[in-house]
DNA sequence: TCTAGATTAAGAGTATTTCCTAAACTATCT
DNA sequence: AGATAGTTTAGGAAATACTCTTAATCTAGA
């Protein structure tokens, strides 16, 4: 959630391991603990959740220059309940858990720059869900058309039904709605 | 949202301001910049938004040990959508922006302390988030009573209804058949 | 003690959303 | 190139979760 300056890429990926992932390949699946972070090169992740009834829930989507781990599990060590998945053939650069504690002792500067990453990604996660608790599913998805404006036509819209919350159906309608309102 | 050590709270105590609120005073106001970080030493605030239809939406309670602030507006020094408000008579401590920009610069310490508690904050708002994507009112009335079983007793119910995003007749029926159910 | 706000109650109503079925389209794999 | 599986659109019926309204009771503050 933080897009970084030329010098800080340069810091991070001398550091950090480069990896590829293909399109449906896991970054992280459910049960196993999230022992890396991750920052997207180039591509698209996807973190979600399913829930008891069986239906997933889409957290966050993870494009070019956004970080993304299901940071409970990772700073906990537990098993994550969630799954991190590519949407596209992805490339990622990651860090070990315990390198990145490693480079926190180390530098002054990854302290620094992780506070205002997570500081960002916290102000995008509180905007995200007072519009869940003050909006319909119309308004979320004209709100996702603003942030997500390069991802809307890269991912399947079963994805977007799933990040705003309701059916694929359903978000076709609104769709459908708002082609006709125009 | 940091429980602290002893030695924390004593070099945080040292650099912040405490100061006192009323029940019903405000923190922050709408169109106000937020330009204090707040440490709930005992008390409890609300932050909540109201929207263009008038409904208030409570993002977050904080209560003894926890942190609040619209870090939106803290660090874009822009005008806040959001109200700030103490539920009880409650004592804060605070630092100014520039303040914490200073010690940011000075102490280690402190940009890793706030790393690790906006991270927690992170953490727990994602909770909420996924709650709310997933769960009817219920549910998320059940989790509240969980999370925050201390605040239970202590809070009009209509803020409980508000921070569930439901009316407060309606959190009345919810009660009403758990009591019934038992 | 008075008043305003909070809570409970109950019934009717609504709207958002799901569910189901089905057809058309798209992408992927062999 | 053809087969197969997944995606999107469509439409109508149905559910459910929740609101709105009214009203009575209770509670806390001035």
């Amino acid at each position: 959630m933080l897009p970084l300056t030329v010098e800080e890429v340069e810091l991070v990926s001398s550091k950090f391991q480069p990896r590829l992932y293909r399109k449906r390949q896991f970054i992280l699946q459910e049960g196993d603990v999230c022992n890396v972070f991750n920052f997207v090169v180039i591509g698209c992740l996807r973190m979600y959740k399913i829930d008891e009834s069986g239906s997933t829930h889409i957290i966050q989507f993870a494009i070019e220059n956004w970080w993304i781990s299901d940071m409970g599990s990772f700073y906990s060590m537990k098993p994550s309940e969630m799954c991190i998945e590519a949407v596209e053939d992805t490339t990622v650069l990651q860090i070990k858990h315990n390198d990145l504690l490693e480079l926190y002792k180390k530098t002054t500067k990854l302290d620094r720059l992780f506070r205002i990453l997570v500081e960002k990604s916290l102000i995008g996660m509180q905007q995200r869900l007072l519009q869940n608790l003050s909006s319909d599913a119309r308004v979320r998805y004209e709100s996702f058309l603003k942030q997500y404006s390069t991802l809307a036509n890269r991912i399947p819209n079963t994805y977007i039904a799933s990040y705003l919350g309701i059916t694929p159906e359903f978000l076709s309608k609104i769709r459908n709605e708002r082609v006709n309102r125009k």
